[in-house]
Formats: structure tokens, sequence, C-alpha cells
DNA sequence: CGGGCGGCCTTG
DNA sequence: CAAGGCCGCCCG
């Protein structure tokens, strides 16, 4: 993949070739197809045009074609305080997601314990999913603009929690992996001001028993919301508004699996014009990505938390939640049993924690018997 | 950080 | 009374 990778930077994109390859195929296929590629809007009479065949009819015949309305497929940009996306009406998943990372909207207040799942009031309800299409699917409800991203605006993290942002995921890989690479998105705001993100799903061909290739997902629910074989994202990353420093770009497929702590994430990176090849989008389309940009996995780090790493920061956020004394002290022996030794900050919290819920139980306890 | 579940209370 | 929302608890 790093070999593809490189070959994707150091060859100049063929735009003629697309141009060139849709020229021809509205010429072979026929009159509608040419219609069409003049975009949308109400068929202005083609003044600039090419010489108009013979066999054209006249322009009346244009507007018959769009008399009552070409099909709508709902994929137009929708936007949120900080993201936005463009939406599946058939899968009944977002096709992608957009976000802009920077070091201040990761911190702050917002809680996702106040936030729930539930449909996006902006998709008409016969293209929506509903929570009930995901409750004991087997499937989770997976973030593609994350919550943990919008820690400075309750607004904007409860808009992440729209279903129109959410697709079906395997619990271990949101919880797991994908959760490192989220974490390590948000880490690259200490290198670079801005960060721009886009997420989504892909249904990729597989190959079945008889060696041919097909796409088959499952659907979920009533409303047959699509599972994904795979995610992808793509990071693009400025190191400041005024660095002369060139943008860095990557873009990664992970498969909608468990995926353990023996999995680097250069493993999973793929050129973003394969990728783009596979997901039917063009990803960053005002950057010049044979001139501005550099792989990330040359110029950053690309590595994701260790086992022993992630382990201590989800065992410090249980801390910081836990309730009782008693809950205090399992999460610390579970912490034992796994063989790892807390660090300073964790015992710091631990240690807060403690006094904490000392005082906090007589006060419990009186209020208990008075009321 | 990323998730789910069940009991309890409110509400219509 | 049942349906729905919230809270506390649980997991990786």
């Amino acid at each position: 993949m790093a070999e593809a990778l490189r070959s994707r930077f150091a060859r100049r994109r063929f735009w003629g070739g697309f141009v060139c390859g849709a020229a021809l195929g509205a010429a072979t296929s026929g009159l509608a197809a040419a219609q069409l590629l003049r975009g949308p809007g109400p068929l202005p009479a083609p003044r600039d045009s090419p010489p108009e065949p013979p066999w054209k009819a006249e322009p009346v015949a244009e507007s018959v074609l769009g008399k009552y309305g070409f099909p709508v497929a709902g994929t137009q940009t929708r936007y949120y305080t900080n993201h936005a996306l463009s939406y599946d009406q058939a899968k009944r998943v977002p096709r992608w997601v957009i976000e802009h990372l920077s070091k201040h909207k990761i911190v702050g207040s917002a809680d996702r314990k106040h936030c729930k799942f539930r449909p996006d009031p902006g998709v008409p309800p016969l293209f929506s999913a509903m929570n009930e299409d995901y409750v004991g699917s087997g499937w989770s409800r997976g973030h593609m603009a994350p919550a943990g991203d919008n820690k400075y605006s309750p607004k904007a993290m409860a808009e992440t929690f729209y279903l129109s942002n959410i697709v079906p995921q395997n619990y271990e890989n949101n919880a797991g992996f994908w959760n490192r690479m989220e974490m390590y998105c948000r880490e690259l705001t200490e290198r670079f001001e801005d960060v721009w993100i886009v997420s989504g799903p892909l249904t990729l061909p597989q190959i079945d028993d008889n060696g041919k290739k097909r796409v088959t997902y499952q659907v979920i629910g009533k409303d047959d919301v699509a599972v994904p074989s795979h995610l992808y994202k793509v990071i693009l990353a400025r190191r400041s508004a005024t660095s002369p420093d060139p943008l860095v770009l990557g873009a990664f497929v992970v498969p909608n699996n468990p995926i353990g702590f023996d999995h680097q994430l250069p493993e999973f990176q793929v050129g973003i014009e394969e990728l783009e090849k596979m997901s039917g989008l063009v990803f960053f389309p005002q950057v010049n990505k044979d001139k501005e940009v550099r792989n990330i996995c040359e110029i950053d780090t690309c590595k994701l938390m260790s086992l022993e790493e992630f382990t201590l920061y989800i065992t410090t956020r249980k801390l910081q939640s836990a309730r009782t004394l008693e809950r205090l002290g399992k999460i610390m022996s579970e912490l034992r049993e796994k063989g790892i030794e807390p660090d300073e900050y964790l015992l710091e919290v631990y240690k807060r924690k403690e006094e904490e819920l000392a005082i906090q139980k007589p006060v419990e306890a009186r209020e208990g018997r008075s009321g």
C-alpha cells in the first residue's frame, strides 16, 4: 500500500482523461446523456454548445424532458455547527462527513452523557435511520464526526449524535482501533494548527465462492440501514496559516471488524486516488495533491496509542466518572490484574477521587436519612 | 475516549 | 395503564 501511495504522489493527476472519457461516453450513449452533462437547472438553451447533430430535436424537446422535474437524490451538502455531510438516502448512512479540528475545539465541558442519538430532523423520515434499527442489531452506532472532537460546544457535539452522522460499526472496532485513530487525529492539533478530516463508510466488493467479485452487505432494522464492510478516513493537516510547510495528507481504509493492538495505522494507509476510486468521491478538490502535499506518515508519526497507553487513558477516564469507593477500588484492581503499572497522572486522579468520595459518602447518607 | 442496558420516574 | 425519557451502572 505504501508503494501505491508513493506512485500516487509521484504521478500527475490525469484530469484530461476523465473529461475526455465523459465526453466520449455522452457521444456514444446519445442525446439524453449529452443534455444531462450540461448540469442541473431548467435546461438553459445551450448557445455555446458544440454544433448540434442534425437529428437533434428543437429546444422544446429539452423542456419536455424536465417537464415534471428530475429525480432528487438528497445528496446535497448538509451543514452543522462543526461538521458537514452528504447523506445516502438509500443506505441511510452518510456518504462522507467533513470536520475541522483545532486545539481549542477538543477541550471544554461538553459531555456526551448529555447527548442522545436521534434521527436527523433535516432528513426526510422516509430516508432516515431510527434508533430502533440499531438497538439489538449486533452493531453499534458509530460516529463519523466524533463527539469528542466537539468538547468546546454542546450544540456541535449534540449534532454529531444525529443518525445522519452515524454508521453501523463493529463494537470492538468502534471502541478500539477507530477510537485510537480519532485520538491520533486530535493529537495532530498539537503539531498542526488546522486539521480537516473526511470520514465515511464503504461497501467494497469481495470475492465470492465462485471467484466472482460481488458487493454484498447486511442491512439492519426495518429501515434496512446498510452495514459497511470498511470505514475510511482522509486526514489533511496544515502547520499554520503562514507556514511555508506543505500540507500533509493521508487516506486510510479500515475493515469494519475488530482490530487488535498488533496492527499499526500505516498498514491501513492507501493512496488517495485508490480511495477516490473505491468511494467515487474526490477529496479536498481545491488541493493540488501532486505538488502541495506530503504523506502524513512520513512527516508525522502515524502512531496510535499502545495497549498500555490506551488502558491507562481509559482507566483514568473511568476513575473520573466513578461514583462510589467500591467502584473506585474495582477499577484499580482490574488495572492490577492486567499487569499495568499506574502512571503518575492516574494515581493523582485516583487520590483526588478517593478523597472526594470519602467526603461525599456521609453527605449522601445524611440526605438519605432525611429524605 | 468509544459504546449499551435496565430500572425508575414522568407523562399522556 | 403503557410508552417514553432519564439516570445510574456496566463494558472495551
